[in-house]
DNA sequence: TGTACATCAGTGAACGCGCGTTCACTGATGTAC
DNA sequence: TGTACATCAGTGAACGCGCGTTCACTGATGTAC
């Protein structure tokens, strides 16, 4: 019989911790938003004392930095998954607005933190937000300018639509994000709402062009 | 000779000095968010001692909820106004968009704080703010029902355009706000922007409902 | 007009509390030999 | 494999600070006669 290895080597449960944290300031931030939680508040909810937080994070503002990272790494995640399925090329507005309605609903507490912080948290929060978003708005003008209909596009009018979609895809999931649970007439009609929207700016977009 | 009025009755002062509570938690919002404020800043702001403040307001919440007044009586005047000017009758588009780039410019404290509050105030600002702006759609659907070619449209339709362009509005209006002054290259872009997403959304609507 | 009293916006001291941050520490995990 | 030492995630006491709120107060403005 050889000897068990330990649960966890000692950067493992480091990094547990790191994790722990990183949930318990999004959960707290639901309720009241990132710049109203205190480094103790976190650490309590972790289960840590104050002072072991500085062991992973150098502060707050750090903390909230690592929270817009992983929020746009969920982002991301989700428009690599949808460009895989078929059913987008052929039927992109209908099945964006599935798309949206589904990711933000698995991952509610990191799109609810983009939406809230992008205004509402603090100053280094805010302005990585917004640095995030440009740069998401410029990834699906690659993804969009592929797409049969709009290769024959200027680059300036398919990153115009590129930012009417991702404001609207903003929109619509701080609607989804606030939508009480268990309530699948909510849902369809903010699916809905989507699905004009976005049909609005392709169908104005193409006629103002032409 | 008779003798001079008292320079201010006390009622006036009073009033003055609320006026001064107000507007200090306005300009301290706009770096760090209405929430983010102590009721010790903003006495010391005023120019007041922080027990003073209980004579003008029962809390910091009290205080938020009558900035949310104040900041849509603005807007509601705005809408008011552009409703005498008669170009916007006609060429409702391009006027729409200088309309609000100008009062945003003028009441960019206003605006500033309805859109940061909207989703990153203490709860009861929030849903107060929210319930404003559901009140300004029906309210502006009013307003559109009456131009021509809208006219026909059904209740429903005319309310989804009246949600888009608040939306859009509020959109833009986030924009205007944290645009550097003295940078009208800028400003012209974004009254650009404006006007496309509304011509967008107007043709947009038409076409797909034809 | 003058006097005596009432009102009440603003004062200033005091309170208990949660905060971020410091510091020296502990004890389990990891490493060298 | 066993021993001796190093590392370092998490501890717990302590600090000074700004906070919201209480309280009894002051003194100018307002009112009754």
């Amino acid at each position: 019989m050889t000897e068990p290895l330990p649960a966890e080597s000692r950067q493992a449960q480091k990094e547990r911790t790191r994790q722990l944290i990183l949930s318990s300031a999004l959960e707290l931030s639901q309720t009241q938003g990132f710049a109203q939680i205190s480094l103790r508040q976190v650490s309590r909810h972790a289960g840590i004392v104050p002072t072991a937080f500085y062991r992973h994070f150098d502060s707050m503002d750090q903390l909230g930095l690592a929270l817009v990272e992983q929020s746009f790494s969920t982002l991301r995640r989700m428009i690599r998954d949808a460009q895989r399925d078929p059913q987008v090329f052929d039927h992109i507005i209908d099945a964006a607005a599935d798309v949206l309605v589904e990711a933000v609903k698995q991952s509610k507490a990191h799109f609810g933190f983009v939406s809230r912080e992008r205004v509402g948290g603090p100053d280094v929060v805010r302005s990585a937000i917004r640095h995030e978003l440009d740069l998401f708005v410029s990834e699906l003008a690659v993804v969009l300018a592929r797409l049969p209909n709009i290769e024959t596009w200027t680059t300036e009018d398919v990153q115009m639509v590129s930012r009417l979609f991702v404001r609207n895809m903003v929109s619509n999931a701080e609607e989804i994000v606030e939508m009480p649970d268990g309530r699948p007439d909510l849902e369809e009609k903010i699916k809905e709402g989507a699905r004009r929207q976005m049909r609005l700016i392709v169908v104005g977009f193409r006629d103002w062009r032409g």
